[in-house]
DNA sequence: CAGCCTCCTCTACAGATGTAGAAGAATCTA
DNA sequence: TAGATTCTTCTACATCTGTAGAGGAGGCTG
């Protein structure tokens, strides 16, 4: 339990202040532990970053597989959760970075959305799923990081609305016509 | 000139190692300048930071105007190129997330492609050019975030050959199609 | 109850980091 | 050439960081 205590609150320090921020000391003042729980728990800093990043792919282990009565909308409502979930987003943001240069974070993130777009390709009939999947996972993760870091961060309709979910919704429809 | 081999040091730094590598002292180290050097130039972090980005703008100010006469294979060609030079492009990812602990960074990283892709949009006939344009570059945002640093950086073609080029630019029709 | 085990807190310490200033080398100006 | 100005290197120091171990609090087992 004090584990969550010390990922969560890792999560949200990554979130605000980037992996620098990250440090054994940091987490202790902004969970209110006595100073030196944290280093007691994850010894070493790979460790802390390890046990952060698995507790973000825990978190985020919702299947993205959509309701088949309604993809578009569907999907574009949970990209819109992503976005009103800011901070486990930046911090999906900066594992992903870190794993470029730590590979042994790529196995932890794995949370493969690829092979499901692969299978909705599939289903819904194009001739090339394999590569549409792609294209569409690609776009999806554009979208949330256009939105959440890009240009479209200070352009956009805000997260959580409806306007939103539909803007959403329209981008996602023109990327699922075959 | 010894600011650029600092700064365009940085920049390598911050692609291999994150923005956490980003010391004085492991610029001079990997600039071969003798200990001090990067803290003479830049005295603070803060400024050894925007330096960096200030310089990682001044690289990518190339425009993203298309050729008319075959735009998708121009716009895929320039992701090609972004997936070549890596570095900068994962620089430029580290950048962009810390932009959003640090406000002042995103007038330095502004180089708004979304004008350009808005303009490209219109020009292409597009019924609502605003939107289309932000989709459009969301697009191609995700795109290059997916191949370079996403599930597609173990899956797909290698940057830099026609194949690679080839599939960008299947990816990039399909979102110009209106 | 005694002993044991787990969880937690505290403290220490070597090394890294941010920052600043002193002093030397190089270049320019007159 | 002499002096002034800028560029460069070196050094110092307070603070932060990673890491480890000693020991205490509390509960569980027999």
């Amino acid at each position: 339990m004090r584990r969550e205590l010390i990922t969560d609150t890792a999560i949200r320090l990554v979130a605000e202040e980037g992996m620098r921020g990250l440090t054994h000391r940091a987490v202790d003042r902004r969970a209110g532990l006595p100073e030196g729980s944290t280093s007691a728990y994850f010894r070493t800093r790979k460790a802390l970053v390890e046990g952060f990043v698995a507790r973000l792919a825990e978190l985020e282990r919702l299947d993205l597989m959509p309701d088949p009565d309604d993809v578009a909308g569907s999907i574009a409502r949970t990209l819109d959760s992503w976005l009103v979930e800011r901070d486990r987003t930046l911090a999906r943001y900066a594992a992903m970075l870190e794993a470029t240069h730590h590979p042994e974070l790529t196995s932890i993130l794995a949370h493969s959305p690829r092979e499901q777009a692969t299978a909705l390709a599939a289903m819904l009939g194009h001739e090339d799923p394999e590569r549409a999947g792609a294209h569409f996972t690609a776009f999806l993760e554009g979208l949330l990081f256009y939105r959440l870091v890009g240009a479209g961060s200070t352009s956009g309709p805000t997260p959580g609305t409806q306007e939103s979910v539909d803007d959403l919704r329209l981008a996602v429809e023109k990327a699922l016509r075959p």
